[in-house]
RNA sequence: GGCGCUAUCGUCUAACGGUUAGGACAGAGCCCUCUCAAGGCUUAAAUACGGGUUCGAUUCCCGUUAGCGCUACCA
């Protein structure tokens, strides 16, 4: 039985290179009938926050991609004692009572080359049975083999083989001096215990990987299948962190923005792995039969955003596609939560004929409510009586074209179609451009020059509307041009 | 410092040793058009550097350089 697992810990908020590791889990989860489980890597009491671990359940609740298992390490500490005593019976670790350290600038003094502490590591057994009955706090140490040549060894499904010699590899904590588990040692005893047949994770895991190896072999384990991934990187160069990037590499950033959980999810997937074939926008269940570890790439993947713009352009691109695609109605549904939490009333049946307007003129959810503003309020925002007047045309065409505008829409029956055939005969009998009809009255209805399609937007708008907006327009004409005295 | 990993257009990427080094986004231009979009067409843009191996290297090997990661009783 094939089973993957994506173990966050809860020190921040759901950042977009976890969900990164969660979405290739899952896929592969997917692809191969295999089990997801979510684990939530919560060792660190210093650092855990239940902030935090509502932020990842949130992120990973919008993802909805779901998980067939879960559970939380804090609630397995047992089994992580269990598993580091049988390795200390065995020999292969040590207690080591040097006090732990506040600062961390001491034992690495000398060139960062610390592999361990002699003393600690030859301590005669009675006199560490002894030191430890008397109540003096040790962190348990992995004896990692000195006097052979050893070299630990693991395939990775994207970085090839690996090999590793132990005079490299320093004598790690197991437990610490407070007796809970490190992450080595619990991570390894969970995918171990939760017979985890492939672990799919960061590169900055790489490295780890030899430690977890020795410690899969002193507890009797056969180690995983491994397969890293490339990390995710800003423009700088360095790995994101949520430190020093802050919210825009949050999960919910993109939700807040307006992005479709699916879209990001092709968009991060694409970054570090490709389906070779040109392909770049595809569903879910196209990721799905598309995704192998085969097509994953060794190299850190920029994650393209600016000071100015946290997006990267092709999400957005990937966003706008992903919104073309989907039936208007699909739509039309995650639009209105969006312009009803901007303080909008909407109806749904309003809604899908303004969506129909709009689906191939947004990028971002939230673009709605920039691109058909006009259409939720009762009153324009104050524009420039300029705006009214027409290329090549002066107030007077304004005017006139307002006017005969006003009376046209006065009777003409409000379909698209109608208006099209009317407003068009209308600039005929006016001796003008088609486009010079429509100029003022689309800025006359919608307060600007760029908008929507003119006759699907007045049918939206309704008669009532179209003409009390035109009388405004004209208001403002006349007041222009007839300065008071 | 030690160890490990990586290196194709600005960005994401494709290319079982033989291609005019392909695609996408972003950029520029043109077309379409009631504005804006969308769409179509065109354009500019890359194999880090130096050695090998080979009839032939983006591709294989070595070195250099650069970047990243790990080097905690964090994960």
């Amino acid at each position: 039985m094939l089973r993957v697992r994506f173990a966050p810990s809860p020190t921040g908020f759901l950042h977009i290179g976890s969900a990164r590791t969660f979405i290739f889990n899952w896929l592969y989860a997917r692809r191969n009938g295999g089990a997801m489980i979510l684990r939530i890597d919560d060792t660190d009491v210093e650092r855990n926050t239940e902030a935090s671990l509502t932020s990842i359940y949130e992120g990973l609740r919008w993802l909805d991609l779901g998980w067939d298992e879960e559970y939380r390490q804090s609630e397995r500490l047992a089994l992580h004692r269990q598993v580091a005593d049988a390795i200390f019976q065995k020999g292969l670790a040590y207690r080591d009572f040097t006090p732990a350290h506040t600062g961390e600038s001491e034992k690495s003094g000398a060139q960062g080359t610390w592999l361990f502490n002699a003393d600690m590591r030859a301590m005669p057994r009675e006199e560490s049975e002894r030191r430890a009955a008397a109540g003096e706090p040790f962190a348990l140490r992995f004896r990692v083999p000195r006097d052979t040549q050893h070299t630990v060894r693991f395939a990775d499904a994207v970085y090839g083989d690996q090999a590793k010699s132990t005079a490299d590899i320093e004598d790690f904590a197991l437990v610490r001096s407070d007796g809970m588990p490190t992450y080595h040692l619990a991570s390894c005893a969970d995918d171990a215990d939760l017979r985890i047949s492939h672990i799919i994770r960061g590169q900055d895991h790489l490295t780890n990987t030899f430690k977890h190896v020795l410690i899969f072999e002193a507890a009797g384990a056969t180690p995983p299948q491994f397969a890293h991934l490339p990390l995710l990187v800003a423009p700088d160069g360095t790995k994101l962190s949520k430190r020093r990037h802050g919210p825009v590499v949050s999960v919910t950033t993109y939700r807040d923005a307006g992005f479709l959980a699916d879209a990001f999810a092709n968009f991060i997937v694409l970054l570090g792995w490709s389906p070779k074939n040109d392909r770049e926008q595809m569903t879910r269940q196209e990721l799905i039969d598309a995704f192998s570890l085969e097509g994953i790439n060794r190299s850190n993947a920029v994650v393209n955003f600016t000071e100015e713009d946290p997006f990267d352009p092709k999400a957005v691109w990937l966003n706008a596609e992903h919104i073309r695609t989907m039936p208007a109605e699909e739509l039309s549904e995650r639009l209105l939560p969006v312009v009803r939490a901007a303080g909008h009333s909407i109806e749904p049946l309003k809604m899908l004929q303004i969506t129909r307007l709009i689906q191939e003129r947004i990028r971002l959810l939230n673009d709605a409510l920039t691109v058909a503003d006009f259409f939720f309020v009762e009153d324009l925002a104050p524009y420039d009586s300029a705006e009214l007047i027409p290329k090549k045309g002066d107030a007077a065409l304004a005017l006139a074209v307002l006017e005969r505008a006003s009376g046209v829409l006065a009777t003409a029956e409000f379909s698209h179609d109608s208006l099209d055939a009317a407003l068009r005969a209308a600039a005929v009998e006016q001796g003008i451009k088609p486009g010079q009809m429509f100029e003022p009255i689309r800025v006359a209805v919608c307060g600007r020059k760029t908008a929507p399609p003119l006759f699907g937007t007045l049918e939206a708008l309704g008669r009532e509307t179209c003409l009390r907006r035109i009388e405004q327009a004209l208001g403002k004409l006349k007041l222009q041009s007839e300065p008071r005295q």
